[in-house]
DNA sequence: CTGCTTTCGCTACGAGTCGTAGCGTAACTG
DNA sequence: CAGTTACGCTACGACTCGTAGCGAAAGCAG
């Protein structure tokens, strides 16, 4: 959750460039999301942090918390980087020294709140899927997460940086869940175990993006609550294509 | 029924609040999108139209488009009310008398592209699933859809009347498509009849959201494209429940 | 301790947007 | 004709943005 940005600011943004493929982008790229090395680490080209004061890392901390509550308050359109730092009890300048936008502040911001998520293994790929799936409704029910989340990827559309910072700090990481359930569930002999590599790959791409997106449609778009039947419809849904597992 | 003003604007909002269940709206709407009226009609209720001089259709239109073509060209954040109405040469204060804010008429703008999806009937319940999912993905892949539809999804997670504009203009009418496949393919035997309203209701409403969930979810947050590939292991992955159809 | 370096808080600024008000004019009705 | 409404235009205060400049604070090397 941390941020403990090594020498340059968390994020170095670009603008929605069309990025030509042979645009490279960013070098070493320092920045994208909070590290989590456990070393001190520098990594040779980037300069290893030595003189001068030290950021304040209980600034950051403060400020990501006052974009938290203040998203939680005013929604993505009312947040102000400048209410944000007066928050924070930070000076607006200090802000943008780490963040350039609202946008990477954003990301960052929330990006720890989808570390919640957790892979049960109860015993059968079922009850996996529908407590996963009744995490991620909880998540998406919380006024912050609302708040920032559908805000970002429509971000994310224009801006190919941010798009690859979301998906780095948000949405891939928690591909994780799914893989940890196949697995389980292969594990247990509910699934056939991967023949392939690169279809597995597909496979976890699309059920995925099922997932993800069936329920942010629900509750966000449609609005209406995730109950524990919708998640049992909607698992069976899933599980269609393996009858024997539907009455699991 | 008409609260307030009965020339009235097209849109009323009013901010993120409850609304309460009380709350009801306004328009018998003029405007929403371009009305295609032949007659004079005065149906009643809603003072007939009469005195004064008429509003613009012309001017609808042009904002319209302008509103489009500025999604298109600058994003939902470059978008400005000062820059469509310049674009469509009208005077600011003529658009505001229109539309409350970019909301509203982003909606209006953006709704219209929704209509353009049709139910091809092409003989098998996959043939048809695979047909919608193109359509909806080609139209996703267009810039004034891209910048648009998830900021507007974003601003309806905070603004009630907002949201219920959007699933009445753009969302719910698309449902018809679940339902006209669902009919074609019980029709021809591949589906059961419904047994039950109620149920049959809950199961379009699930099919909905996961097919326009999962395809967004993919062009526009995964970023990956659809391919005739993708679509193909999407529908099998809906189809799952009846192996039977699988192959077909 | 003295320098050197970087961050911090603060103030101020030009640019841009928002939504509204006021005015005179245009269009349409009876 | 009078009455009513929409239109184009200008101007306005309030607000946000992102940056620049300043002096002070907090570390490190000698």
């Amino acid at each position: 959750m941390p941020a403990a940005q090594p020498p340059t600011t968390p994020a170095d943004r670009e603008r929605l460039p069309e990025a030509a493929p042979g645009a490279l982008e960013a070098p070493a790229a320092p920045a994208g999301s909070p590290e989590a090395p456990g070393g001190p680490e520098h990594p040779e080209g980037t300069t290893t942090r030595a003189k001068g004061r030290p950021r304040s890392a209980a600034a950051d901390l403060a400020i990501l918390d006052a974009t938290r509550e203040a998203l939680a308050e005013l929604g993505w359109g009312g947040l102000t980087m400048g209410h944000v730092a007066t928050r924070a009890k930070v000076a607006k300048t200090t802000l943008y020294r780490r963040w350039p936008s609202k946008n990477e502040l954003v990301v960052d911001a929330v990006a720890s709140l989808f570390d919640e998520l957790v892979m049960p293994d109860l015993g059968s790929l079922r009850a996996d899927i529908e407590a996963v799936v009744a995490q991620f409704a909880d998540l998406l029910a919380r006024p912050e997460t609302q708040a920032a989340l559908l805000a970002l990827f429509a971000e994310g559309t224009r801006d190919r940086q941010l798009r690859r910072r979301i998906r780095e700090a948000i949405v891939d990481p928690q591909k994780r869940l799914v893989r940890q359930g196949r697995a389980a569930a292969q594990a247990r002999g509910e699934l056939a175990p991967d023949a392939d590599e690169a279809t597995a790959g597909e496979e976890i791409d699309i059920i995925f993006d099922t997932i993800a997106g069936t329920v942010e449609h629900r509750v966000l778009v449609s609005g209406e609550p995730i109950t524990a039947d919708w998640t049992r419809r909607f698992t069976s849904l899933l599980l269609g294509p393996f009858p024997s597992l539907t009455t699991g």
